[in-house]
DNA sequence: TTGTAGGCGTTATCAC
DNA sequence: GTGATAACGCCTACAA
């Protein structure tokens, strides 16, 4: 079992030196001779060394490690949200670990466990639908290793998040939708224990009652906004007596499937008879016919937000901050699924 | 700076005993009583002891880590990979490390080389577009450390690869087009070194003699087969004097991005002028309208046997292999874009 | 400018 | 069954 072998104290023997000048050649330190650091660089190439982290890491009791928990890989949102992260942490040194949780708690506590005891210095999650106790993040604030969420936050825990408005944004695309001509407008909603989804519900909530219109509780269908809850919300929406003329989901998945199911199954058309919006900008948003009319929240800008501020709270140049909230801009995106006459779209 | 600090010396110190004694009941060693055990677990408990990872693998020379190079985690195909490859790793103890080389040769070296650096256990990569030299997995190779390509492999390489048949499956949905009354099948193929490109093109080229059609040099594009290079890739085809009548792309985003055009800015309907396939089954094939034909190459279960097979190589359950092949099963999924005739699909 | 010595938290190898 | 000791590879006071 040959592993990297070369150590500092091999290129030491080779020259003659101790492996304490070695370590701290390689380390560029200033203390010492040029000389004698151009001459260990030149026999640690030639022996193939290439440094065990983790020994240095045991040492400078550091990982140069950060940990991400979110629900799935394969989101779109998320497979940027984490390329956004990993850009900025592999360029300041840092590692990524990253765990998932599908959506469940048990396995968000899992991988919490994991990721605290591989000593990461820092956490970045995104919490599972089915998280409402926190502890297994409290362990993390309490041993003062920092966390940042981004977009689902748990306000109980005294962490910065990273998130787009989700009152307002929800607001501007209901508003929409209401300029558009509709009255009854259906929404999809995620749990009601994250925040974000209970923030878009109050932004739409806000916007019917600002502009006039009643607020209709049967109109609001709960789910974990998969695609198989999108085909049942449509469903069941359009079984309605008053059925709705528009439909703003909570996510693009149940969105397309709702628009998938429209088509395929019943006589109605979007935008003409049932208008809808999604949220998020997921790639299919602009590949459906009629495009999505949906709300770009830039999962690789998040990324890279949330991950410079973790490392930033890592490196000591941001106090821990809590509960602080950090809002990222968010733009609606108008398609044709939103706009009743076809006309040229706003842009 | 507190970080999980408590180590096995404090419970040792707590219990009067040696930390030598708490190391071995806390993995369970048949060497300690049952008593000693169960006393030294509750104390663990109360006092909040986290095993330092480590440390642990610093002493046994291991890392219980495996390293992953993907060209974009963000592309469906590979974020699914990942989830598979996450699933099988963590059930068997093992943390994973992503690294994106973005399809550049550069970016690929430095995965590797901080990848080295912490001493994963094993490498599952999926190479660079731009990836021509092998160098850099090469020193894995050499120091003993299993490697498995997923995908894009690299035959050169003494490693084992976990691909679909690329070249019956080409060849198989060059004869679907076909059959279907196409005569000139276009192709969008992509760089010549990656043996799947390769492997495709063969195969589309092979099905066409079998079954007596012309072989058109000018009907193949090759590209990195990206969005604006599907465009562009359609925009050439449909100038040529004598236009394809289908098309055949290596890949999802090309098929759409052309499909997508031809809708927009020509007269041409897909199938009925232009008959599509692409190649991935990414989930906006199925959104699209018509529906994309496209070989359905599951991700996950690829990524699910690559670490399968890399953990055992890495226990030395199998001997590290050389150039060994594993083909998983696909499927062609044919759906409205290649069906000449509206009638029912074919499954 | 370089060397010495000790330790990061674990585990493995001896003893007892 | 349990304890003492050394070592994994590196870094860092401190000394020279």
């Amino acid at each position: 079992m040959k592993k990297g072998r070369v150590t500092i104290h091999d290129i030491a023997k080779h020259l003659k030196l101790d492996s304490s000048t070695i370590s701290r050649a390689l380390n560029d330190s200033p203390r010492v001779k040029e000389k004698t650091k151009e001459r260990i660089k030149q026999v640690a190439k030639e022996l193939g060394y290439k440094p065990n982290v983790m020994a240095a890491n045991l040492r400078t009791q550091t990982s140069k490690t950060i940990g991400v928990i979110v629900p799935w890989i394969s989101r779109y949102f998320f497979s940027s949200a984490i390329s956004g992260i990993e850009e900025v942490a592999y360029s300041k040194g840092y590692n990524v670990i990253i765990c998932q949780s599908h959506d469940e708690y048990d396995r968000e506590v899992a991988n919490a466990y994991t990721l605290f005891a591989n000593r990461v210095e820092g956490i970045l999650t995104s919490v599972a639908m089915d998280t409402v106790k926190y502890e297994h993040f409290e362990q993390f604030i309490e041993e003062g290793i920092p966390m940042v969420f981004f977009d689902r936050h748990a306000p109980e825990v005294k962490a910065c998040s990273v998130v787009i408005d989700d009152f307002n944004t929800a607001y501007k695309v209901t508003a929409h939708l209401i300029k558009q001509g509709n009255d009854r407008i259906a929404h999809f909603s995620g749990p009601g224990n994250l925040n974000i989804y209970k923030d878009r519900f109050n932004g739409y909530k806000k916007a019917l009652e600002d502009y006039g219109k009643v607020f209709d509780p049967a109109l609001v269908f709960e789910s974990r906004l998969l695609i198989e809850d999108g085909i049942e919300g449509i469903k069941h929406l359009l079984s309605l007596p008053n059925r709705p003329d528009a439909l703003f989901s909570s996510n693009d998945l149940a969105a397309i499937a709702a628009m998938k199911y429209i088509s395929q199954h019943t006589e109605f058309s979007v935008p003409e008879d049932i208008s809808v919006a999604g949220f998020s900008n997921s790639p299919s948003a602009s590949i459906i016919e009629p495009g999505l009319t949906t709300v770009d929240q830039s999962g690789e800008e998040m990324g890279k937000i949330a991950a410079k501020r973790l490392i930033d709270e890592i490196k000591g140049e941001i106090d821990k901050c809590t509960n602080e909230i950090i809002t990222v801009n968010s733009k609606i995106i108008v398609r044709e699924s939103s706009v009743k006459k076809v006309a040229k779209l706003v842009k």
